[in-house]
DNA sequence: ATTCTAACA
DNA sequence: TGTTAGCA
């Protein structure tokens, strides 16, 4: 499929998946004129992606690890780079770190919440 | 009409 | 990320 396609298969914008690309997060063919060229599985690749990103997972890192999310059990987990892995050790620290200062908001707002409802209307 | 690259009021 | 320009 081309780029419109997948755009409005995986409701990224065309602008959006040409940047990815140009992030290396995928790699489509190109055809005889040019034009990129996706195949079926790029829809789950996009929003694999998408999900990344939304976890607040620089690009950077999402090129290491989607060959790892893609197929369990590849070549990809044989050749381990050192440096890979200490980058993505570094993530998952900063990953748990947002998820915890995450819980703690979500439990003040819980709190505030708790308090305010009862005084709802009532100033 | 759609895609491509490059660039930015 | 959006948008726009000039092509193919």
């Amino acid at each position: 499929m081309r780029i419109g396609e997948l755009a409005e298969r995986t409701g990224v914008s065309v602008r959006l998946l040409r940047y990815y690309e140009e992030q290396d997060l995928i790699r489509p063919a190109r055809d005889e004129l040019g034009h990129r060229a996706y195949g079926d599985g790029s829809v789950d690749r996009v929003h694999k992606i998408r999900g990344l990103l939304d976890s607040g997972i620089p690009t950077r890192i999402i090129r290491d690890i989607l060959p790892c999310l893609e197929k369990p059990g590849a070549i990809h987990m044989r050749i381990v780079a050192p440096e890979m892995l200490a980058n993505l050790e570094e993530e998952r620290a900063k990953i748990k770190e947002r998820m915890e200062t995450m819980a703690d908001n979500l439990s003040a707002i819980d709190d505030y919440l708790a308090k305010a409802r009862p005084n709802l209307r009532q100033p």
